[in-house]
DNA sequence: GCGCGACCATA
DNA sequence: GTATGGTCGCGCC
């Protein structure tokens, strides 16, 4: 065995893993037909395929702990003595295991008298000693105690590294106080006995005081309160749990580090093993790589394609393409141009493809020194037109509201059967991965694509795309269409298979694209100088604000700094701290602010300085700069691959969240105007998620209570408080409509009680009182919390569908925000499908009126903006308002309500 | 020039 | 308590 001195060493934590597998929930149910388990064996071996793929040129050895014990108990008879024995079920597929692992050839360490930590210590430490780099995969903390410059940890299970500042930044100190920070701890699992009530908080902030733990141990007598007595009380016994956290770097081993290496694998015996517990998977890429064909998998990595990239240059070549396209049915198309922002781009040249592998750039207006002569734009246009519009021939592109939208520009149409497949991939799984083209090939055909950086460089000198040579840029152009028609081969039949998400992305979401790209090329009207001129009365008061501030500190500061806020406020005025930030520093959030603002100036200044300086960076001086200047119009991006639950959102810029609560903010809805003659008519849904909610839920007092019309709040106010409808205080409508919402964010009490500002018993007896009237609710809540976990994921109405992979999580946090998650998807989610029904709808009836005096502007998750001739605002907007209404049919009556004004402010 | 955390705007 | 996007300061390379 010899080892290569520039692969990495890859030291395997075979037992931790193998415990952690054995107790994944989806992996327990794996077995052989005869009953034998095998799902840890699965778990290691997918842990050890994954190294493989990162680490292709890893020294990889498995390290599992021995039977029997260990000179830790020779120190310490009751370490480890609260463990289980290890259940049958497990140590049936050890045997198995090492038996496979020796099989692939991989060196395996089973080492009696120490664990496989110390083993892999002592490996890690002659590795570094030699210099070579290591990684060692673990799921057990305590290994940060290796990490040096040459040795890394990974987590395969989560796909986390750490690395020396990893450590620090995870745990808040250094490898080299791991073990300090163990003792103190002490670990109950394991038995090690520490500092009674010590948790991390309080080891890392002694170590961060006194260094080590010799220092705390000297400074012991200077811990104050109860945790000091138990401190000086455990002193005694820390000798022993920091022998017992020592992971032993100097065990007596067969072989040394430089001995290791992988041998030849042993195939038939892993074909025999494989067989025997029936690992398919494994059985079929072993078939694979040994050249046997076997059943298709749609997991396995798709053979390599040979690819041939052509630049056509010429007319008759084009000819034979387009001819080549038609013939084929459907084929893949792409733009390349000059800019991400559409209205801005300019074609640079289209890319086709309609077979894998063979695919064609044509140039158009590449304009580098020494580029070689193009067909022209216009020719190129006129004859990939008819093709673009066709009524038959099946169009396939990735983010093609894109292209559509930079065509539409040169009076070219994409429409007839349209095939996105980033919606592909946003449809069948919204959380799996980004939906770029970049991450879907990696994901879903295992292939690398040339990233646009590599042949456009990056930063400030980063080419466009008219610039780069034919060289470069036709392999990367061709490649993308190539890539969008192998990604539609590979996810459009997972969709089929799913006739629920088929639908959700034929019905709702490749409608909605060009409804999207008409709202985008259509822009909005803004009124500049009135926002011009609301940024310089900001501009003015923030000026009178700092001055005020500076004369409050005595001296200058940048306001806007929380680092030099903090400095200020509770340093230099020692004002007390009342929250914390997640990393420790005072919090000068709103909220706090708010309370101090009670006794101090400055706070209160703080507060209205921040405020209006978000208004006028954010909006009064961004929206005027963002005007096109071709149409007059501000023209966002509505992404519709981005949120996991279904929603829309907006970018460049982000009509969603312009501001309306305050009063300073509604100001820039009055710039939001329509043009001469016409009118702003904002739509908006009622309480969309709680209908949901009610139909969803089937309850019987909440359908009745919107059934008969009433003030939801209201009506759950006078439940929740038990008095009559008309004795509900306004006090009461604002803890019910608290809880409403709560309920649709997955709320718990904890979350209600300070939200609303009751105790969190009394908070919870509101939530009980609430489940005792609505009963249906609960059951909902608690099946949708179940299916969640069983099947690991939630549906819309439509069928649209979230996966929650954290519901899985044995972090409680984690799972506990999965879980809300999981309630909360199914009612925004709903309300998301249910708009973008309502705007086809609309959209459609629009077209049908063929009258430009009406159209769609804007989308905000529950409201829909137009704009409409003022002859025929009363009667249009009646129109678009039982449109909507009758957008979906639920157990509860849908209600649009509509404003209409001379402005987006005046419309509410 | 880039990435990240804190903060804040919306539904 | 859900879901987003944008700006800023600041540390980093």
């Amino acid at each position: 065995m010899t080892a290569n001195a520039l692969s990495p060493l890859i030291l395997v934590d075979g037992s931790s893993y193998l415990f952690r597998a054995y107790h994944v929930p989806y992996l327990q149910a794996l077995s052989t037909s005869d009953g034998q388990p095998t799902g840890a064996i699965t778990g290691v071996l997918n842990m050890i395929k994954a190294l493989k793929k990162d680490y292709p040129n890893g020294n990889i050895v498995v390290v599992f702990d021995a039977k029997g014990k260990t000179f830790r108990n020779d120190l310490y008879p009751e370490y480890k003595a609260n463990r289980p024995p290890m259940p049958d079920d497990l140590r049936s597929q050890i045997a198995p295991l090492h038996n496979i692992i020796e099989a692939m050839g991989l060196p395996l360490l089973v080492i009696e008298g120490v664990e496989a930590d110390d083993v892999i210590g002592t490996y890690a430490k002659q590795a570094n000693e030699l210099g070579i780099e290591t990684v060692i995969s673990t799921g057990d903390k305590d290994m940060a105690q290796l990490v040096t410059p040459h040795v890394r940890l990974i987590n395969t299970m989560t796909d986390t590294e750490m690395d020396e500042a990893g450590v620090e930044e995870k745990f808040g100190i250094k490898p080299d106080q791991i073990i300090d920070y163990l003792t103190l701890m002490g670990d109950k699992v394991d038995n090690i006995p520490g500092v009674e009530k010590c948790g991390p908080k309080t080891a890392v902030k002694w170590l961060k005081e006194y260094g080590t733990l010799e220092g705390v141990i000297e400074n012991s007598d200077k811990v104050k309160g109860k945790i000091g007595e138990n401190l000086r009380s455990a002193l005694e016994q820390l000798p022993l749990s920091y022998e017992l956290a020592t992971i032993k770097t100097d065990c007596e081993l067969p072989y040394d580090v430089s001995e290791l290496g992988p041998k030849q694998a042993d195939t038939d015996t892993l074909l025999e093993l494989y067989t025997k517990f029936e690992l398919r998977r494994l059985l079929a890429e072993l078939k694979a790589a040994n050249g046997e064909t076997t059943e298709a998998d749609e997991e396995i990595t798709p053979a390599k394609i040979d690819t041939h990239y052509e630049t056509i240059l010429d007319e008759a070549t084009l000819d034979t393409w387009l001819t080549q396209l038609s013939d084929a049915g459907t084929f893949a198309f792409d733009t390349e141009t000059t800019s991400l922002d559409y209205m801005k781009a300019e074609l640079v040249g289209v890319s086709f493809c309609c077979e894998a592998g063979k695919a064609a750039y044509v140039p158009v207006a590449h304009d580098y020194v020494g580029a070689p002569s193009q067909l022209s734009r216009e020719l190129v246009l006129e004859k990939l037109k008819p093709l673009l519009a066709s009524d038959t021939l099946v169009k396939v592109g990735q983010n093609l509201k894109y292209d559509a939208n930079v065509l539409a520009k040169y009076n070219v149409a994409i429409t007839g059967p349209v095939l996105d497949t980033m919606i592909e991939s946003y449809c069948y799984n919204s959380v799996a991965t980004r939906h770029n083209m970049d991450a879907l090939a990696e994901k879903y055909l295992d292939h690398k694509t040339i990233h646009f950086e590599d042949i456009a460089g990056k930063g400030a000198k980063q080419l466009t795309f008219n610039q780069i040579e034919l060289e470069k840029a036709a392999p990367y152009a061709a490649e993308d269409a190539d890539i969008t028609l192998r990604l539609h081969q590979a996810l459009y039949p997972k969709l089929e298979k799913e006739s629920q998400l088929l639908s959700v992305f034929k019905e709702i979401e490749m409608p909605l694209m060009p409804v999207l790209a008409r709202m985008e090329q259509g822009g909005v009207l803004i009124d500049d100088h009135l926002l011009t001129e609301q940024s310089h009365q900001i501009g003015a008061r923030l000026a009178q604000l700092e001055m005020e501030a500076h004369d409050i500190a005595g001296r200058a500061f940048n306001l806007a700094s929380p680092k030099q806020l903090q400095e200020i406020l509770f340093d230099e005025l020692k004002i007390p701290v009342i929250k914390k930030t997640p990393k420790g520093a005072p919090s000068t959030a709103e909220e706090v602010l708010e309370e101090l603002a009670l006794d101090y100036p400055l706070p209160k200044l703080i507060l209205e300085h921040r405020g209006l300086s978000k208004l006028k960076s954010t909006y009064t001086d961004k929206l005027p700069l963002m005007i096109a200047p071709s149409t007059g119009h501000v023209h966002t991006s509505y992404n519709q691959a981005v949120t996991v639950t279904g929603r829309l959102s907006s970018t460049d810029p982000n009509l969603q969240n312009i501001p309306i609560r305050s009063e300073e903010g509604r100001k820039i809805r009055q710039a939001f105007i329509a043009p001469q003659d016409h009118k702003v008519v904002a739509i908006d849904y009622s309480q969309i998620e709680l209908r949901i909610m009610a139909h969803l839920s089937d309850d019987a007092g909440l359908l009745t209570a919107f059934k008969e019309g009433r003030d939801i709040h209201q009506a759950t106010a006078a439940e929740i408080f038990n008095v009559a409808l008309d004795d509900v205080t306004s006090n009461q409508r604002r803890s019910a409509k608290a809880i409403n919402f709560g309920l649709i964010y997955g709320m718990s009490a904890f979350g209600l009680s300070k939200q609303i500002g009751v105790g969190r018993n009394e908070a919870q007896a509101y939530m009980d009182k609430y489940f005792e009237r609505y009963p249906g609710v609960l059951t909902y809540m608690e099946d949708t919390r179940q299916k969640a976990n069983e099947k690991g994921y939630v549906e819309t109405l439509f069928g649209r569908r979230l996966y929650l992979p954290e519901i899985k999580s044995r972090n409680g946090m984690r799972k506990k925000a999965a879980e809300r998650a999981a309630i909360n998807a199914p009612m925004q989610g709903t309300a998301a499908d249910i708009i973008k029904k309502a705007m086809l709808a609309v959209d459609a009836w629009i077209v049908e009126q063929n009258d430009p005096r009406i159209k769609m502007t804007m989308q905000v998750h529950d409201e829909l903006v137009f704009e409409i001739h003022q002859d025929i605002v009363e009667e249009t907007t009646a129109k678009i308002v039982d449109i909507m209404n009758q957008a979906a049919e639920l157990k509860v009556p849908l209600i649009a309500e509509a404003g209409i004004g001379m402005n987006w402010d005046e419309a509410h």
